[in-house]
DNA sequence: CCTATTTAGTTGACATAATCAACTAAATTT
DNA sequence: AAATTTAGTTGATTATGTCAACTAAATAGG
């Protein structure tokens, strides 16, 4: 554990400095650091009262009532009594307080970017990845990071490489954290991505992989048995369920069992599954078989479903 | 791109707060947050002239020595003139500066703790993977995340659930990164762990994982061939190569050869993989046969070594 | 409806934090 | 040995932040 806080206190040494590289360029404005929080916090916000800016800034309403009335003197914004409220004041920028913000923005976005530059696409994905990461970990009622929306998550079907490891691996992180399933379901996982993709002609075999800000975050896949197909490999991340993820790509599976004119479909899952199972149902299946299984390292039952006609 | 800099700065508020509340507890003590700082780092660093403490903290050098003789007045500090010279001080924390210290510092350890202490042991670790990952790419001449040592590297030949995963990503992800290796290895790494895990009995079968605060960052695997033995999955994180790991790793795979007294052992690896080869020649093998593969993606040589007796 | 209490925002007084420039004395360069 | 640079100190000044008193509006409770 001390290991652990001394490496935190290393990280936040580091992320200090960056910060302050980033809060540098406000000492060029005509701004101080606290002027300029508040000008941020007002083009974001707005329309905002002071109460609220103090609250989101953590600071006190005397000095956030003297900065305004400098921002009032200086023209760059308009107080306007709350309708609401008549002892409070909408706040708004006036066009060159829009402006004044817009500088210091660009400066700000500059700074950033110079700062992200050097990094590949790849890289920034894993840096937006990690962030939202350390945050949902340390910020855990904070605002960042947002609840994905559904109209946010991209849903593919071109196999790309890194794919199927991502697929085995969410599998893996999934079930081992909420199911205790270990290193046996794990090969079995392995070796079905592997016939899998043996297999696999796009022609009537499909994959949909479901990408928020470049992240995957959930699998579908459709294999060709014959006359029927077969469901495989679905997941879905923990943080992007409840949101409609997994009834869209169930219905983009259904869409194309249809038009690669199977006669049927048919799916594994087990008895630990419910909310899977139910979704499932929603679509058609019935459950038409239970055996036992040893496959993953713990008694399970393995149910059948099968689409009925 | 303006995506992503909206993320970098919703993460940076959110991380701002997480560092308010960490810098808090210094207001319950006799020390100013500048003071606190400077505290710790003269804790840290000592002995440390005071230019070096402006400097690594990023302060004016008036303030610091104005704080400094508030410590030497408040006995906390000792001064003593650099015997390289003498315009500068060489500073020294006195006994009651060293309990101040203590005293932030616990109180400090106890807020982190208490910020850390809801997450299991699985998040902790993905927490420093993802603040070092995060340093790496942001503060790239900084100190930290620092280069690992050898011997903060721990291995072991317990097959853990997750591992065999781990294992199928790390693979992934070094040979996509650095050979634009693509899914049909992939899915020939899959099915090879697959089949490793059908047939592994710890007897004659080894796997060596190695971790760096529980972090896998390496593997390689003995697998039984009857009277030989097949060495495999040898893959080492490039942040992690230059520093003896993967001559450690060969060597515990030598020693488990000869307790297990397999007659010989033999290896398959491509012409693109020049360090790896030099460290198999190291320990003896030898190239023994080269065919052309087309299971990487892209025409590659494959080799394979033999030990020479 | 009236009174007591709470709340939003302002203001003054004050303390602390931080910056800047001028300065001293030692070190280094030329 | 003179000129320049550097480490650290100090005074002047500005920015930041706190506290309490105050006004005026909103709200709660009878």
């Amino acid at each position: 554990m001390d290991a652990i806080i001394d490496e935190f206190r290393a990280f936040n040494r580091s992320y200090t400095q960056v910060l302050g590289l980033l809060d540098r360029h406000i000492l060029n404005s005509p701004f101080s650091l606290a002027e300029g929080r508040i000008l941020f916090e007002l083009h974001r916000a707005q329309p905002v009262t002071p109460k609220e800016l103090g609250e989101m800034l953590q600071m006190d309403k005397g000095f956030v009532s003297r900065i305004l009335t400098g921002f009032v003197r200086r023209k760059l914004l308009r107080k306007v009594r709350n309708p609401q409220d008549a002892r409070s004041w909408v706040l708004q920028l006036t066009p060159s307080g829009e402006q004044a913000f817009l500088a210091i923005n660009e400066a700000s976005n500059g700074q950033i970017q110079r700062l992200l530059d050097p990094l590949g696409n790849e890289a920034r994905r894993d840096m937006i990845h990690s962030m939202r990461k350390l945050s949902r970990q340390l910020n855990r009622f904070g605002e960042y990071p947002p609840k994905p929306q559904l109209d946010e998550i991209q849903i593919r079907t071109q196999l790309n490489p890194g794919d199927l490891i991502n697929l085995i691996q969410l599998h893996g992180e999934v079930y081992r954290e909420e199911y205790q399933y270990g290193t046996t379901f794990e090969a079995y996982v392995a070796q079905g991505i592997a016939e899998f993709y043996h297999q696999y002609d796009p022609k009537t075999n499909r994959i949909w992989i479901a990408e928020h800000l470049g992240h995957q975050v959930g699998y579908l896949a459709l294999a060709d048995r014959g006359t029927v197909a077969q469901l495989r490999f679905f997941v879905i991340d923990s943080n992007y369920r409840g949101i409609g993820l997994g009834k869209r790509m169930m219905e983009l599976f259904m869409q194309f069992l249809k038009e690669c004119n199977f006669t049927g479909a048919y799916l594994w899952t087990t008895h630990e599954l419910p909310t899977a199972a139910a979704l499932y149902r929603r679509f058609g299946f019935r459950l038409t078989e239970e055996k036992p299984s040893k496959a993953f390292d713990k008694p399970v039952i393995e149910h059948r479903y099968d689409l009925a006609h």
